[in-house]
DNA sequence: TATATTTGTGGCAATCTGACACAAATCCCT
DNA sequence: AGGGATTTGTGTCAGATTGCCACAAATATA
C-alpha cells in the first residue's frame, strides 16, 4: 500500500471505535461490590466515550462522577479490550427497537469497538449512584456473583476484581474503599476479602502501621461492640 | 441529550482515533536500546493501526514481525495515551507536501489520535529490521540518550523504560533481552543496565537460580576471556 | 463479678537479605 | 612452567523480615 492509498483508505481500513469501562467498586456488608446499570435485560458496567475536549483519563473522571457523584476517587487504566469482533450491535439493536429509534446497520454505534478498562475505589456510602441520562436500573453487586452481563462487561469485572488483588500488596490503595476515618481490623477484614484469604491479625497490623502512612487518632472509634479499636486516617503529608 | 442525538451525533461528539505505537527494545554492548524509525527530520517509535480483521494484541504482533522479523517476542501493553490535543497533523503536513500527497485539513490522520503504548523485548542479533514500505531510515538508540522525536514518543519511549524497570523484579521477563543460552554474568549486567545501579553479584545469582526456571547446560560457554561461566536456558516446562 | 470476645502488642524461631570471603578456572606475563 | 590478576561459583554470617503464638487490656453480656 503506498501512502496515498494509506490516506485515502485507512479510515475505513483502520480505526475502530473507542469507549471505555469503569469497574466502580466498594465494599459493603463484608462484600466487595461493583456497580452495574441495567439496560434491556442485562447488566453492564458504567462506561462512555472520549469527548473531543477530554483526554481518555479526564472522561474517565467524567464517567465515575456521572454515575456516583464522587468528584474525586482512585481510578485506575488497567486493561484494553480490543478483540476484533467486539461490538454490541446486536443489544443495541434491541434498545433502538424499544426506544423506536431509526436503526441502521452502518451506524457508528454498530461497528466495533475497543474499551478502555478502568477500575475505580470509592467509599459506597459517600457515593450517590444515578440511572444517568436515560435513567436506567442500577446497583451494586457482589463481585462473586455477578449477574447476566452484556457482550464481555462479565469479564472486565472479574478482570478489574483479579488486578485489584494483585494491586492491593503493591500499591497502598485499599484504604479508598473505606471512608476516611477506618480501623485495623476494619482494613484487615477488607484484605481478607478481597485477597480471599486468612491474613494474620497481629502480623497485618505491624506491616500496615510500619507502612508510616497512616495517622492514629486520639479518639478510638465509639460505636464498637467490645474493645474500641484506635481510627486512623491517611497523613497529610503524602 | 437523548438517545436519538446521542445516536445522530455521538461519530462527531467522541470517537478519537485508534493507534499504537511499540517499543521495541534490546540490549548491545551493554546498553539499553530502542528502535526508532526517522520521518521528515524527527524519529518516532514503531507503529500502526488496529485493522478490521485483527485485534489489538494481534495488530502489536504484526507491527513488531513487521518492523523487526520477529514471531514470537515478550510484548505488552504499558499504557494509554490519550491526552485530548494528539495528533502529528503538523508533521504529516510536511511529509504529504514533500511526497506531493493531497493533504486536506479534514483528512482523518489529521484528526486527534489515543494511542495503545506496548512495549517488546527482542534479541538485537535475531531482529532484522526494515525501513517498511516507505523505507524509512531506522536504527538502535540508547534510551538514555534519545534524539529528537515526534510528537510525545520520547516520553512514551522513557515511560516504557520506567515500566521495564519496575516489572523486570517481579516478572522473570528479562532473558527475552538475552540469547536462548545465556550466562549468569550477562543476566547481571543486564539487570544492572535497566536498574541503573549495582547489584551484589552473590545474591543476585542464588536468587536468579532459585526461582526453579533456568536449566543449567552441560557446557560452559566457549568463547570467554577468564573462568568459563555456565550457560542457561529457559526450562521447557514453564 | 465472672466470662467471652475483640483489640493492641510482645516474643521467638524460621527464613530471607546484604555484604563479604574464599576457592576454582583461566588468561597474561615473565 | 610458574606467579599474578581477573572472572566465576559458592559458602558464611550478622541483621532484618516473616509467620505464628501468647498474653494483656478493654468491654459487652450474663
Amino acid at each position: 500500500m503506498d501512502m496515498q492509498e494509506f490516506l485515502d483508505k485507512g479510515e475505513e481500513l483502520f480505526l475502530p471505535n473507542l469507549s471505555l469501562d469503569i469497574a466502580i467498586m466498594g465494599f459493603q456488608d463484608g462484600e466487595l461490590k461493583v456497580l452495574l446499570l441495567e439496560f434491556e435485560g442485562g447488566w453492564s458496567l458504567p462506561g462512555g466515550y472520549v469527548g473531543r475536549d477530554e483526554s481518555t483519563d479526564s472522561a474517565a473522571v467524567r464517567v465515575l462522577e456521572e454515575r456516583t457523584g464522587l468528584k474525586q476517587s482512585f481510578l485506575k487504566l488497567f486493561q484494553v479490550f480490543g478483540k476484533k469482533d467486539r461490538s454490541f450491535s446486536n443489544e443495541f439493536k434491541k434498545i433502538a427497537a424499544k426506544a423506536g429509534l431509526s436503526w441502521h446497520e452502518e451506524l457508528w454505534i454498530n461497528k466495533r469497538f475497543v474499551s478502555l478498562a478502568y477500575y475505580a475505589l470509592v467509599d459506597i456510602d459517600k457515593t450517590n449512584p444515578t440511572g444517568g441520562e436515560w435513567q436506567q436500573a442500577f446497583g451494586w453487586h457482589n463481585v462473586k456473583d455477578l449477574p447476566k452481563m452484556w457482550m464481555d462487561h462479565g469479564e472486565i469485572a472479574s478482570a478489574a476484581m483479579e488486578q485489584l488483588r494483585r494491586d492491593i500488596t503493591l500499591e497502598h490503595i485499599s484504604f479508598n474503599l473505606l471512608p476516611e476515618e477506618f480501623t485495623m481490623p476494619e482494613l484487615h477484614q477488607l484484605h481478607e476479602t478481597i485477597l480471599d484469604k486468612k491474613l494474620e491479625r497481629s502480623r497485618f497490623q505491624k506491616k500496615m502501621l510500619s507502612l508510616g502512612i497512616f495517622e492514629r487518632l486520639p479518639k478510638p472509634k465509639e460505636d464498637a461492640p467490645r474493645r474500641k479499636p484506635y481510627l486512623y486516617k491517611i497523613k497529610e503529608s503524602t
